[in-house]
DNA sequence: AATGAATGAGTCTTCATTCAT
DNA sequence: TATGAATGAAGACTCATTCAT
């Protein structure tokens, strides 16, 4: 009986459909590895979330990491299917890549808890996790990797752009400035970091120095 | 008052000077944290690697806790040294900023388990480990805000330049850029990744604005 | 996230109904703790004289401090009916006191292991110990306290006796004649000790006071 | 480096005469253990409050139960000389069960914490206690079972008066009484405590039944 | 399908005591 | 005589996982 937070639980339902207990616990394991980080996680914690007793948790899922891989790669999921649906509409390189890191500040915003853990425990190395959440997560960076080398195409690129690096410092970049967000201090100002970022990504930092074309509107000309 | 007699005792081991002793249970706990992670690490696989009875680990380090921020915080004061000395003789911001591009990617390709570890363990948010490592981390990526700031009082950065952001960009960036290679998939080029995120740091991706396209594609012209 | 493997598991022992389990382990902690005093004794003494594994003996209670507190406390609320019980049939208070008097000197004779551990851990000030065994102790002596206000109320009993003084000489004194026994040390005369005890509370120790020799210096004539 | 309360370690002193070091150890240990009882204390609390480094305790105490029994054993000695002076300036029998109830309500009073270890720590069989502490227990008592004794003989209480019993109920009744305020709760009032149970050893409580020989002065007549 | 009792291998941490220096 | 580093044997408590019912 640890000292842990426990939430109000769930009474227990008999004979569920499988899908139906599945999707429960499935839930259940999200907050709970949310809020307490996946080791300090039990997964009694997670059976008497989702109102099923400890042993039932593994009809469903075979170890804890599975449990997890599960909830992770369920998010990537729905993340991969609601990209899918709203980048294709966007036709400008450039407006793809302000939703693109809209969207990654968004998820960051809206969802701290899950992002802290596939963040952390993404990077395990663990096969089992390794195995499930695997491809997702490239999927995932893929819609910013396939921007950019649309970019290069079109021209709006430079050829020269080091997309996979580029895409690093986005994601990266993203996942830096709301470190602190995610350590629950302070806010997270989606639409300005967006815009921010984004202008980084395309004209850098560095001061435009030719005569002829001045640089942004603060030029004093 | 145990009714337990306590036993003999053997022969006891080779009698270090503290400091010594102090180290070398330090250089243990290095190695055995950055291998497996503080969560799989044990007291015992540091101990033994550092050819000491578990017990006496306490007599230096009071906990798990504080042994790792010991290793990390030690890491972080040798770099910190190393940067003040060498940022101080390089007098552009541009040299400047290459650097310490290239003084992390040193780092992470360097150091991996490390790297790994305070990259894993620093978002604990742990009180013990804050205590310890807290403004480090802070007064290790200061060196590059303070040359992104110096770069915008001098003219060579936009006056407009996000620099806290960018900065994420950099160093998130760069960890994510070596993360195949933490997990210990791939090589890590430190020379090129940092010309190439120096350039995108200047410059950006966008395309170059030649005199008959002037800048952006939203150009009035 | 251990690196380390669960082992495969071997055979389950045999499958007890919950109250059947806990009751075994109450039993065990009891003759255990008796044994060898709180401190001395271990969880792991207790669950192998249950019959259990270790951590099995955390499902039922959640701490060793607390599985004492349930041994006593399991023990006074026997106790506390057996003399709720007796003492509404006896009249007379004089009655009421020998009884309670031999009461409480047939359980030092008969769970000696059990009143030393009382004796010795009652006085902790632990709070998990007070919350449970708490009110436990006020009840049980009230029971004298009571049959001596009575006393005080109908005459038989002077009125101005020091009640809670008189019930800490009765207690204390019961405890302290039975310290020898409890060591371990001698026998124990209840019968005799409850004569000699009542008398001493009655009369005291003071010589009558006959005609010729009336009582003590303080006497006007 | 528990999180025990210690107080201001007195500077570690070079050479100091063999006895003189033995005094401040003990010293030393007489508060540790009073304040933390015995389980609780350790041999480096000990060593620190006594300015002396662990091991060099061991040179003048060859183990913690040693040590205990020297600082009990060391207030009894004090508390002989103490009674025996005192006692035997007392003619009367009833002046000297007075002094001595008194008395021990006093230690009580001024050295709780020593007299809850030895309450606690006198009752456990362990032989090195015993060795030592042995019989000063019972030269302490004898006083009171002498001076009751004695008054048997002179006639000034009944000539079959339970002399052990009477004077564990003395013994026992006061450190009853004095329970709650060993646990820190409410105070000691020893003068009226005193007289109380002074009444109630030589006179019980019980109503003087007779005609001719009224009792005290509530008396009506 | 569901239950939940039972397992067992850790984990960190503490401390009396010894002994090389 | 003094030091304090080192020992080692527990000890309380946790938790993923299994399996009889």
């Amino acid at each position: 009986m640890p000292a842990r937070v426990r939430s109000p639980a769930a009474p227990a339902r008999k004979r569920l459909p499988k899908a139906e207990r599945y999707e429960g616990i499935l839930a259940a394991a999200e907050q709970v590895f949310c809020q307490l980080g996946y080791d300090a996680a039990t997964m009694a914690d997670v059976a008497q979330r989702a109102g099923v007793v400890e042993g039932n948790v593994y009809r469903y899922f075979k170890s804890k990491r599975e449990l997890v891989a599960r909830v992770v790669s369920d998010w990537y999921s729905r993340k991969l299917d609601e990209l899918e649906r709203e980048v294709r509409q966007i036709a400008s390189v450039r407006s793809r890549l302000r939703y693109l890191i809209a969207a990654h500040l968004r998820s960051l915003r809206d969802s701290p808890g899950l992002m802290r853990l596939i963040i952390r425990e993404l990077r395990t190395g663990d096969p089992e996790f390794s195995r499930i959440v695997g491809g997702l997560n490239q999927r995932y960076t893929a819609f910013l990797r396939l921007a950019l080398e649309e970019g290069v195409r079109t021209g709006e690129l430079r050829p020269d752009t080091p997309v996979r690096l580029l895409r690093d410092m986005v994601f990266g970049g993203i996942e830096h400035h709301a470190a602190r967000y995610l350590a629950g201090i302070g806010t997270l100002d989606v639409e300005t970091a967006a815009d921010q970022m984004l202008a980084l990504v395309l004209q850098g930092a560095g001061r435009v120095p030719t005569m002829s074309a001045p640089s942004q509107a603060e030029d004093p000309a």
